[in-house]
This record gives structure tokens, sequence and C-alpha cells, in this order.
DNA sequence: AACTATACTTAGATTCAGGATGTATGTCTA
DNA sequence: TAGACATACATCCTGAATCTAAGTATAGTT
């Protein structure tokens, strides 16, 4: 099945596997469908662009790698910015996912 | 602060509050707001659009309704089919947020 | 030689929420 | 009677973000 990721959330699937520690843009978008055990679909196409923004940001650092064999990688790594970016994006994620089931909790709710 | 609503899920509310009882589109986007604490606003450009979407769906449907004191309204009941979309849809929405959970859970989680 | 996996890039299409605006009606107030 | 405001619906345009698809390139496998 695997849901299409919802807006704004690759970024902030980015940042997480970063804070584990430094990797290269295909082998985030292997970890984060590894870890959602294939649930979510990391494309090209999404990862790339949000990993330029997340660099024009400031919130991580891309450094060209050479290898001996193979194509060369562009290693990332979590700058301060970035990891205060994600818990500012962890603390964002749980009040929506609090608030949604609030309003599919029912007609009952009170909030004073 | 009202972070804005994710792709996908401006239907999902519409139909919770239609599973409620029927109601007319300025009071649905009105009860969603109640019901959030006014963390969710919904603005007439995703409401409208929207509910076009689920009513050629068959998921809900538009009645005017005249009244003797101010304008027209038309009045959404949820249908057969509709309730059904709700389930799924909240099934969906419980099955992403467990896997972005998982993912943003840590380096550790396995899924064998 | 063809296929697959790794690895990054980019162009184009699509989806969907937001902003802005427009149409009405009715109430309240100065 | 003019205005401001709330109710109520509709639509156009924009912009953000994702997906599709294709392209470039290296290297191992069949």
């Amino acid at each position: 099945m695997s849901r299409d990721l919802s807006r704004g959330d690759v970024p902030t699937l980015i940042l997480t596997v970063l804070a584990d520690g430094n990797c290269h843009g295909y082998a985030i978008a292997r970890e984060i469908e590894r870890k959602s055990g294939q649930l979510f679909q990391m494309r090209e196409g999404a990862l790339y662009p949000a990993l330029r923004v997340l660099e024009q940001d400031s919130f991580v650092e891309g450094q060209w790698e050479v290898q001996p064999s193979g194509p060369a990688r562009k290693v990332y790594v979590l700058t301060k910015a970035g990891h205060e970016e994600l818990a500012r994006r962890k603390a964002e994620w749980n009040t929506y996912v609090e608030t949604f089931n609030r309003v599919l909790g029912g007609p009952n709710v009170q909030t004073t």
C-alpha cells in the first residue's frame, strides 16, 4: 500500500535519520523505508529537493565523498540548528496528532 | 500558531463532523475549529472544493435549504459509502501515525 | 552485451491548501 | 441611510510539496 508521505513530513524524516549519524542521500531514503517497514517510499524527486532546501536553510551540511568503487556520494551532517529544527518539528507533529485525534474523537469534547 | 492542515486531512475532518449529524458548509468549518480548540482553521478555499469532491464521490449528499431569515444553506448528509470512507480514512490515519512515530522513535527499531 | 544496484539531478505534472475576492442576506448601530 | 459585521456559499489564482519520469554515471553480475 505505502501511503504517500504528507506535506512537510519528508524533511522531518530526513532530519530524524541524520540525528542517528551522518548519511548520504540514497542511504537516507533506504533507511526511512527500512524503519517504516516499507510503508513509506522515499522517491528521488522528493528526497533530493528536500535535502537541498534543508542545506540552504543550514539545517544540514553536505560534503562530497569519492569512493574507491562506485559513484561519488554527498554525505550530510546535521547541524546544531538542524537538531533544534528537528525538536521543533517533532513537537509540532505531536500537537498536530493530538489535535486531529481530538477532532476524530467524538462530539462531546470540551476545550474549556 | 494553527499548523496548516496536511494533505488529504480536510475531507477526513469533514466526514467526521457529518458523522455526528447533518450540517451545512459554514457550520462544518466552525465545528472543526471549535473541536480543535481553534488550532485548525478551515478556510473557504479548502472547505468548498473538498465538499464538492466528496459529493462527486457520493460520500456526502448536499441539499439546499431556504431559511426564513438569512442566506440559503446547503446541508450535507453522510451517505453509507461516506461512513465506510470515514472508517477507511481513520484506519489509514492511524497507520500513518504509528509508522511515522516508529521512524521518529529511534535507531534500534526492528521490523522482523 | 544486458541487467541490476548504487547514487545524484532535473523537468514536468499533479495535488491540495491558502489568499483574495465576489455574491448575497440580515442585524445592529450611529 | 450608511457602515460595519456576521452568516453563507463560490471561484480564481498562487504556491508549496510530492510524484513520475527520464537522464547521467559507475561498477558488479549474468
